[in-house]
DNA sequence: CCTTAAACGAGACGGTACGTCGCGTCTTCCT
DNA sequence: AGGAAGACGCGACGTACCGTCTCGTTTAAGG
């Protein structure tokens, strides 16, 4: 049912994915979609997530710049592959106007990956590299807002280095200089 | 006609906003709707720049700095307020499989503003604020990027000190030293 | 399960009366219904039986014709009240597309009042009333007849006086005259 | 529209005769057809009626009897063939709880075909082989009523001859005698 | 008394049809 | 000529029952 919706998504796309199409390729009555989840943006999100979670663990390279730049590349990745961006992005969209599913898109999709990347931050607070007042939601923001942005709008491309330098930006500064910040 | 589209949108939101509505409200009949626009997205989306852009100048404070802030701060109030980020939220997610639209919303919504943006840092440069090199793009999306995340995802508040730390963080390492650079 | 059938019969009529409803009501599965019915139909057929069948006991008052305006008048009374006579007729239309329902209806409700009704004709031709060569389908279907029809159609009104009128004519024919009938 | 009506409904019978087929092969949408007409019964009903209006003239033979045997004859044979009767028994089942449907059944159905038996009745009576007196209903019900009841429960056959006493029976008392009734 | 099998309650399921909604097209009629 | 009015084909929606089908769980008879 869940790989029904996910195949269909990606051959068809969101805004022609019809639970009727969903029913029939998973061998399934109408009724019995509707008997576990209230609206197709429901079934979807499930299934994203179902497909999504496992690509979750990220590195601990002793850096965390380069853990940061590695968990930013892998999100890039994984929404302008499989098309999956275009899916969370028409989540985000009736996200908007479905308080539900704004909740679980924030539970489901963003909470886990930002609690990684909280993670790192706090990892290098730990070892020293980041100054102990660094605000994580600011950093976080700063990193993956302008991902989403670019991703979202299209107005620029977005490739490793561009990553880079968004960490970099979002990171300098909470960065202890390297003689250190005294 | 717009002004039908806007008044609809507000009362009862993007997604039960019919065409049937808007050509009743407007008192006109739903073939010259359609022989003016291809489809909903494109009406509401002309409707919405008609209704927005004259909100688009910017003050020259004589620091780059509060231009930005102001500008972010505008930003964000027009698409908390009148439910009009909702609005571009759902425009957004059509765009992402409707090329035009996608076009429409970078040219006349995104593009004005990004304009506006880059003068006030080519300002900055000039006023010899800036560093020469600084790339608008990664500061802009630096600035833009954390205000769309917050209001998309509606994970953090948003408030105007919120927005002038991101303005900081992205003008960090393109600023001068108030004791210069060098 | 019966009663559950009567109850709901009477409170919501025939086609809003649903299967799971009676199981509900009667606190029974669905199952086990269709274990021991066909379908609705047969599962109502049999409800109506079984409230139906004590008022048969008819009387012998000495005049057939007296006997038979009884009789007549009990059963339009019995089609009438408590909404049974919708009940007949959405059988009576069910019957029309399923033999087995026909059967049971000729079986169950039809023959028995129609023996009774037979008895009191041969009673009638005994005592000298009736002529013996008297068709006593020919008779019940003129009697009956009228009844159901104004019943059905709901064109006419039905009272006691229409119905000794059809007793009349139906019995016209095969009546001895006073005064015999060589 | 009508014509698919009555087409399917001569191929699969009433009860699995859908909207959805009707719309189908009469290469119309759904929706049209619930613009015109609020359920199935209605839509046969119309259909129902204009294919069977036509066969509505009766003859004039000189004799009442003889025209009133025709005519039932001719509804007989019509509710015997072509699957027709069943179409009428259904609706009359419907019509027991669809009180719109009743009305349109009894106007469009059954009030012509009475009124011109009515006629039959009013010639007999001007050309003097009626009594004055005779009760048009009580007539019309004493032959149609058993025809009906024949044919809805099936207890009995019903051919010409049958109909001819029917007549017979319900004419019998409403009859001026052959030598004049003084 | 215990076993064991039938009958049962609960209720999910595949399916069919329902009646509704909105789209975008098209025709008609009026101005 | 141009537009208001609105019917239409289309296709998806979400709902309601149908009749079938597991599942445990009674429950009553037979060993």
């Amino acid at each position: 049912m869940l790989a029904a919706a996910i195949d269909l998504f990606e051959t068809v796309g969101y805004p022609r994915l019809t639970i009727d199409a969903i029913a029939a390729r998973a061998g399934v009555s109408k009724a019995t979609i509707y008997r576990w989840w209230p609206n197709k943006a429901a079934v979807v999100m499930e299934a994203f997530l179902a497909t999504v979670e496992p690509d979750l663990a990220f590195p601990d390279s002793g850096s965390t710049r380069d853990d940061l730049v590695e968990q930013a590349a892998a999100l890039s990745r994984l929404l302008t592959e499989r098309r999956l961006g275009q899916l969370v992005l028409a989540l985000l969209g009736e996200a908007q106007t479905d308080a539900d599913l704004a909740t679980a898109l924030r539970d489901g999709w963003q909470r886990p990956r930002r609690d990684a990347g909280r993670e790192v931050l706090q990892r290098g607070v730990d070892r020293g590299e980041l100054r102990p007042d660094c605000d994580s939601d600011l950093v976080l923001d700063g990193i993956y807002g302008p991902i989403y942005l670019r991703l979202l709008f299209g107005h620029a491309p977005l490739d490793r280095s561009d990553i880079r330098q968004f960490v970099d930006q979002a990171l300098d500064r909470v960065t202890r200089g390297p003689s250190g910040d005294v």
